[in-house]
DNA sequence: CGAGTACTAGACAGAACTGTCTAGTACTCG
DNA sequence: CGAGTACTAGACAGTTCTGTCTAGTACTCG
């Protein structure tokens, strides 16, 4: 997820701010917020902990750059929403695009930002407004349609909310049995029969997604 | 949530086993487990920390205790989708039912249990099989009302993890406006219109139990 | 009413982590 | 090649939490 590139390593740097922001989301899947450690990260990076304090004022401020990176994602669902699609079959795929691509969406990170909001006030806040944007895009791409506005909303919860629950119960499939199911899903959320052809491309584009990662 | 009756405080006693169980479960609402600490444990319940060592060996011990709390939840949803209900809403009305008795289902340890399991491979494994035999006993659920193996798995991760994506989100919203979605959710679960009577029967049930928490 | 039971309080040492301060070190540039 | 820049290392004191140990304390029962 890291987007950044690193200055090159010049003089007597061994680790960049980029390299600290990348442990932490590294070891943000490992453990909670609160113990994300300054020592423990200067250890995975080889490195005394007092560097630390060059790059940083103090974990405050490194915990905004975990937000920083975890607000892309919502950016990539909404855009995803957006897309102008000839079905509702296609719509949600393009959603689905962002479950498949690590890249786009990390359930990891997400969660863990989720569980800092459980236990703190403004984190919690963040939390909410990206979900309102996100579900708020996704009903939208129901409305359009022809979905009413509270079947929309009810198609958008399903169709976001399903997917969190798959990640909060730690699910981590094949990619052919989660394609196994993926017909079934999209009957249910939108009430029509999905096209082979666009299920062949979404299930060619998964497929290569996994294939490279 | 708490079912072991306190014994009668006779002699000295402050605090019994079960007030540090119970004050646990509450702190795990607050804080994530590895920061559940026996001193504001001890705080909370205006007794010295060092009379925790008295009734646990030490934090391993209660932990073990949460543990068997939570696991009552699974039980309870269980029995709700072996119930023998007249039609697929009812049915699952009847798991929903879970969603509204805080006593039944309690959200805020479900995820504080999930946490743990995320940083803990042998919480993750009693987590993995709670999820598992939650969503079978719903799979079967669909399967005793016509849906084949596939769909009626579908349905049952729709219906279970939705629900779960619902609390991630934190989301807690007022009784009349879930009960606004509920038509459309069954809807889209179900293929089938719920009856208004069924329906104005869980709405009963449900305004009741919020009214008298 | 004295002894035993079932706790409870306070003090201790040790571990883990925090932020700060001082003294390097390895490059780059004039 | 000497000065400056951009870090890095190690030592410090302070805080929070851990488990243990010792000395109470308030009931109950013979």
């Amino acid at each position: 997820m890291s987007q950044q590139a690193n200055h090159p390593r010049v003089g007597n740097v061994k680790a960049t701010r980029q390299d600290w922001i990348d442990a932490a989301v590294a070891a943000l899947e490992r453990v909670a917020i609160d113990q994300l450690k300054i020592l423990s990260l200067a250890e995975d990076l080889s490195v005394s902990r007092s560097s630390f304090y060059w790059y940083f004022d103090g974990i405050a401020e490194l915990h905004e750059e975990l937000l920083a990176v975890w607000s892309w994602s919502t950016a990539a669902i909404v855009e995803r929403t957006q897309r102008r699609a000839q079905d509702i079959t296609t719509a949600c795929l393009g959603v689905y695009e962002c479950w498949a691509d690590a890249s786009l969406y990390s359930s990891k990170l997400d969660f863990a930002i989720r569980d800092w909001g459980r236990r703190n006030a403004d984190i919690s806040i963040r939390v909410y407004h990206a979900d309102v944007e996100r579900l708020n895009a996704m009903s939208d791409m129901f409305e359009q349609f022809g979905f009413d506005e509270t079947d929309a909303m009810v198609r958008a919860r399903l169709l976001y909310h399903s997917q969190l629950g798959y990640y909060a119960t730690g699910t981590d499939e094949a990619v052919e049995l989660r394609l196994m199911f993926l017909p079934s899903y999209l009957r249910a959320l939108t009430d029509v029969e999905p096209e082979q052809r666009v299920l062949d491309e979404f299930a060619a584009y998964f497929r290569k997604l996994q294939a490279t990662p």
